[in-house]
RNA sequence: GCGCCCGUAGCUCAGUGGACAGAGCGCUGGCCUGCGGAGCCAGAGGUCGGAGGUUCAAUUCCUCCCGGGCGUACCA
């Protein structure tokens, strides 16, 4: 909360106590129900500073606080001071400052001049995109428009899984039971097809996985047979893969996949082995992270070594890893790196950061594991092996289905054309199921369940959008410009006394604090929640405060804050990568 | 075994060193002859996994225990 009133009377407060205003700042918080005041200021601290009891301190602090300029009520309530504002001011900061910025309302530019990279979506290509890489793109997406509304320079990487052994066992499948007309004609629903049945065979039949390693050595050493296929398998996945992005709004502005390092490996692991960071073990190349070789405070003890080239030779995602590292630094010279990719792969991030951190490169500590649950099915994780998978062409459809159906049944959208109405069923239903990604914080595990992603009511993205939709249909009927705010002046905010007016414009003012704190966990969440409970407030003002036909007084302060909460929600729900239809 | 994550209402999840622990779903009952009912209002529903400890104050911090998950050298 900062707005010149709080400031006001953390600067008031802190001279009476001979505090800091920014300590002050800090503590203030909001009573327990409105009745009580809009801002309360617990004096625990200041007592305990001062030796003196907290009713006592907050009895003088309501004294002194009277006399503050916008301040109407200054009361102790035992420890508390609960402090009521002049509301026509305080409404007429925070629309006013909302109205003014409009989509810049809680950015800034504390990020101007560092570069982000985040490296999300990243999947294993050849294979249908299925909820597990959800996660990371919606959580990446999201994360790159909050980091871009600060000022920061994002660069949005996808590190595509499309090298490794999973092509050596996709090529031996291949060739074994797969076909070049059902491959085109299924694509990557045919190639998980082949790699399922490639590891239920590899079970009853284990020499099928020396196989695979054969096909990945091969590759590896540039065998043309293996080339032309790898090279097929990529070029018809990544063409699916882009169709899922275009769907889902989500751009990258580097698709650099893991094969694009796989001439920096050779040489990378040279280097390793002749500066002692790394060395053979049973045949193998790895850095250990047991021995006394690490100087950090005991924190390698025990971590099991990274490996980087296995015994055939052939090297492994960790090696690429590196490399990939080492040439976003090169290029970017980047603030920070975020991977956003599971939680699963804490330890090899460890791993990871540890063994630059080896190389003597001080910028490991800039590198980020964003790491976030698993999306469970039927409370167990998926499984692409077992064929265990939820994809997200199904879940997309089935969203966008609902949507038109309900746009269907209702009278108000009967005038859209079928076009629109199949732009907007796009819109809502993507933004469904990207909602139901970030609408739990990052370590907690996701259960998939249909009837959830599917309900559109309750705090859901459809809800939110519906919300804005509403908003924006008391303007449209106003006839207001959306281009040109009202002027300050022209507003009398005084007349906004309802406590559903009240609430509804407290809630616009948490809004630049919640796009920071989710900067700062990287973690959208918190912007996620905060969209659905300000659409809670806007749904509740609307329906017990008429705007339309209301005296001119009336009705200009209320489109003033119809007007202003449509930007937050707007503004929200585009840093979450969701669309803000006018009419839905 | 060791490391990390999780344990709060029937379910899915917020929350926080401080004033009576919140929301959504589900359930029960209300609200469309005035701006969009994908909405709103009301109700029922909780030993905040357990035990200690730190503190004026713990659901929140520390320790131990219990339960669940993930990871733990040739997959990503």
């Amino acid at each position: 909360m900062s707005n010149p009133i709080v400031r006001e009377i953390a600067r008031v407060a802190g001279r009476r106590l001979g505090v800091p205003e920014a300590d002050v700042l800090k503590i203030i918080t909001t009573p327990p129900s409105d009745e009580l005041g809009d801002y309360a200021l617990p004096c625990f601290a200041f007592a305990q500073r001062q030796k003196r009891p907290p009713h006592e301190v907050a009895r003088e602090l309501a004294e002194a606080l009277r006399e503050a300029e916008h301040v109407v009520k200054a009361e102790a309530a035992g420890p508390y001071v609960n402090v009521t504002v002049d509301r026509a001011a305080l409404l007429r900061f925070i629309v006013g400052a909302i109205l003014e910025q409009g989509e810049r309302y809680g950015g800034g530019d504390e990020g101007r001049g560092r570069t982000i990279v985040i490296d999300y979506s990243s999947p294993n290509i050849a294979r249908p995109f299925s909820i597990a890489h959800l996660r990371s793109t919606a959580l990446g997406n999201a994360l790159k428009r909050l980091f871009r509304h600060l000022g920061y320079r994002v660069v949005g990487v996808n590190h595509l899984g499309d090298w490794g052994t999973q092509f050596g066992a996709l090529i031996a499948a291949y060739k074994r039971w797969g076909s070049r007309e059902r491959v085109e004609r299924e694509n990557v629903y045919e190639l998980f097809r082949l790699y399922v049945k490639f590891h239920e065979e590899a079970e009853k039949d284990p020499k099928l996985e020396e196989e695979a390693r054969l096909w990945f050595k091969k590759l590896e050493e540039g065998d043309q047979e293996a080339l032309e296929l790898w090279r097929w398998f990529v070029e018809l996945s990544w063409r699916a893969f882009r169709r899922y992005y275009e769907l889902l709004g989500v751009e990258f502005e580097e698709v650099r996949g893991e094969s694009a390092y796989r001439d920096r490996t050779g040489p990378l692991i040279e280097e390793l082995l002749k500066k002692g960071i790394a060395r053979e073990s049973e045949g193998a190349v790895i850095i250990p992270f047991d021995d006394e070789g690490d100087k950090g405070e005991g924190e390698g003890e025990g971590m099991p070594p990274l490996l980087l080239r296995k015994r055939d030779g052939t090297t492994l995602y960790a090696t690429r890893d590196l490399a990939a590292a080492l040439y976003h630094y090169e290029t970017y010279r980047f603030y920070k790196k975020l991977y956003v990719v599971g939680a699963e792969q804490s330890l090899h991030f460890k791993q990871l950061f540890k063994a630059l951190e080896r190389m003597g490169h001080e910028w490991a500590r800039d590198l980020v594991h964003v790491a976030f649950g698993m999306v469970l099915f039927e409370d167990k994780k998926m499984s692409t092996r077992k064929g265990r998978v939820i994809f997200l062409e199904e879940v997309v459809r089935k969203a966008t289905q609902r949507t038109r159906e309900i746009i269907e049944s209702i009278a108000k959208t009967a005038d859209l054309t079928p076009e629109e109405k199949d732009r907007v069923a796009q819109d809502v239903g993507v933004s469904a199921v990207l909602y139901s990604q970030l609408s739990r914080s990052r370590t907690q595990d996701i259960h998939f369940r249909w009837e959830e992603v599917l309900n559109f009511e309750g705090k859901s993205g459809p809800y939110v959008q519906y919300t804005h939709a509403r908003m924006a249909g008391v303007l449209r009927r106003a006839g207001v410009s959306t281009s040109t705010p009202p002027q300050p002046d022209e507003v009398d905010y005084g007349v906004l006394t309802h406590p559903h007016e009240v609430a509804l414009a407290k809630k616009l003012e948490l809004f630049p604090q919640k796009v920071r704190q989710a900067v700062e966990e990287y973690d959208p969440f918190p912007v996620a929640e905060y969209l659905a409970d300000l659409a809670a407030a806007a749904n509740k003002f609307y329906d017990t405060c008429r705007v339309l036909g209301e005296e001119p007084a009336v009705e200009r302060a209320r489109l003033a804050l119809v007007r202003a909460t449509k930007t937050v929600l707007k503004t929200g729900l585009e840093l979450l990568g969701l669309k803000a239809p006018e009419r839905m």
